[in-house]
DNA sequence: GTGAAAGCGCTAACAT
DNA sequence: ATGTTAGCGCTTTCAC
């Protein structure tokens, strides 16, 4: 492999002007480039970014950081939406893109650290987990870059991107109630499901919302939580329906647990589409196809990403915080759904 | 930050001895090391692994590059599983995983090359597009080490890990045929979908494999291609069913394109699971909760990460090439579908 | 068992 | 517009 100074030599300059080439500074002078860059090629020379990052003290590497397991998170379309949007903002910008899943809960918070001490990442995406405060306090003191997707208290005012549930799921009971449905169930996430320290609940707010609206109170025996999987979605709506044989809509927190509320609705003999609605939380492709008859919620999922991954650029490039971003989910027609074509297609609310 | 020398001078040491502490050479006393790792903990010191890599020229990071676009990668839950599987093994290994997603397919392989000769990657794990044969080429040339998802030429023996779907669709084929099915249909991959090189085309091997044994002639109406997606599958099936209304069942080279076939086939008016079945390919968790009563085909996508994660590993340690590893697909009745919890859990055939 | 010196390949600071 | 020097933080070689 040859390095600058092989270049240099050949070329007849200094290293520091073949340097000067590779990073496209403007003062060099045409003839000289054009050596050098001939130099280069008759070597085939590639620069060390290894050795640059050294000297520069950045890596141009990005981390992301997800809870734990990768089967947790390659498996989950909404992670992987927002690992896409955080992808593609962050390698446009030049960085790579470094992925790392701990394999266990308590092993994310010292990955981080890992990232950010060892590796020279320039900034990390991360999910607040349990403990995380602890980890934050670190980064801020040692004025690392990082941005949360969520927010790891109700307080944080800078460096998150969420989303924010509440109008869709106010929009989509509204519907629900205009279409005649007086019974309606929801399949909400746990209450701490990535032991987030937020605890306002917005699926329960905005489904209460539009029902107190309507004159209808909220009834416990109509919401039931799942682990977000197709096991929770099944095993909920089982429990709901018991408590509740004129349950003729339901609302789901995600679209794995919306498949378990079909699949169960199905078994009890309820024609889904037609007597019983479901609509799913996450707007995967999949289900607007899979089920073009059903309402959905949009859960703008790659845009967090995109979001996120710019909000860590512009935190890098001006060395400020920034405040946070809240995006709404949407709620969709049936109609509409099928007209569609990707995910994130439809607008985008901001609200913060 | 602190740096080894402070580490050195708080600890009254060499930066060498500091070193040796550091990578756990055997030679410290018990005592200096002690002394060594109370310094470092005072100083809340971390070693910088970009220096190191420098020095080393080696990076302990792996790269995974794919074909190309972060949309396809991402929502492709095959690919996802592969990464997943090279993702567990390297990272036990100590290694760091960089995800390459070139934006056009005609970049993969400058991009593959940049990670290599800037970057200073340790290995890559590659899929065989158009043209990689100049870039293996080069690889081997410069002793780099690298593992291919499939086989990047029909007379490539070592460095590659495929999944062979032959006795998979033979014996989905014969499953078929003894349940009284006579018009099977086959929506197949296109030819060369990512341009590999190999033209062998093992879904049909396995399909006519079967019927030849049955003595029924491989009828081309009943076969047909989708590029992997539900719309392929949907268009697909439609097709096949225009030119044969006898259809009774098919088999499909893709989760999503059987759910599109499944999505056609029911829009004709046919009752799947009941008169007409319908195979997946791919596997997915998902799949198996939507559909139990079908059977399937088991493609082991994560083990091939594993496998060629592991081989990469070898590939690394042991500086030779290794022979390629060939796994099997399943077949796997409805019954069991339903029980199996997770995926590849079921046996893995290993045949080269 | 430990240390001194050199250097990995680059770029920043400061010349000229 | 170009060059010189020093040094990023570590590990390697060789000496003691």
């Amino acid at each position: 492999m040859s390095t600058i100074y092989d270049v240099a030599k050949l070329a007849d300059v200094s290293p520091k002007t073949v340097s000067r080439v590779l990073n496209g500074e403007p003062v060099v002078a045409e003839e000289t480039r054009a050596r050098v860059l001939a130099a280069m090629k008759q070597l085939d020379y590639h620069p060390n970014a290894i050795a640059a990052s050294l000297k520069r003290q950045r890596s141009n590497i990005i981390g992301f950081v997800v809870p734990y397991g990768s089967k947790f998170v390659f498996q989950d379309p909404n992670m992987m939406e927002q690992l896409r949007g955080v992808h593609d903002v962050v390698t446009q910008a030049g960085y790579d893109l470094l992925i790392s899943v701990p394999v266990n809960r308590k092993d994310a918070l010292s990955e981080l650290l890992r990232l950010v001490r060892n590796k020279n990442v320039d900034g990390v995406i991360l999910y607040p987990t349990a403990g995380v405060e602890r980890i934050i306090k670190e980064l801020d003191e040692k004025k690392f870059k990082y941005v949360t997707l969520e927010r790891y208290r109700e307080d944080q005012q800078t460096n998150y991107v969420r989303i924010n549930a509440v109008t869709g799921v106010y929009q989509a009971t509204r519907y629900l109630l205009s279409q005649g449905h007086r019974r309606i169930g929801l399949i909400n996430k746990p209450a701490a499901f990535f032991n987030y320290c937020c605890t306002e609940d917005s699926l329960v707010n905005g489904y209460a919302a539009a029902l107190e609206e309507a004159g209808i109170p909220v009834d416990q025996v109509l919401i039931d939580t799942g682990d977000y999987t197709f096991e929770g979605g099944y095993q909920a709506l089982r429990k709901i329906r018991k408590r509740e044989p004129e349950l003729t809509a339901v609302i789901c927190a995600s679209d794995p647990m919306a498949y378990g509320a079909i699949r169960a609705a199905e078994e009890l003999g309820m024609n889904v589409g037609r007597d019983f609605l479901v609509v799913a939380g996450d707007n995967l492709p999949l289900t607007r196809k899979l089920y073009p008859m059903l309402p959905a919620l949009n859960n703008p999922s790659f845009e967090q990403g995109r979001y996120a991954g710019n909000m860590l650029l512009t935190l890098i490039r001006e060395k400020r915080d920034l405040p946070g971003i809240s995006l709404d989910a949407e709620f969709i027609l049936p109609s509409e759904s099928v007209v569609s074509e990707g995910r994130n297609s439809g607008r985008i609310g901001i609200s913060s």
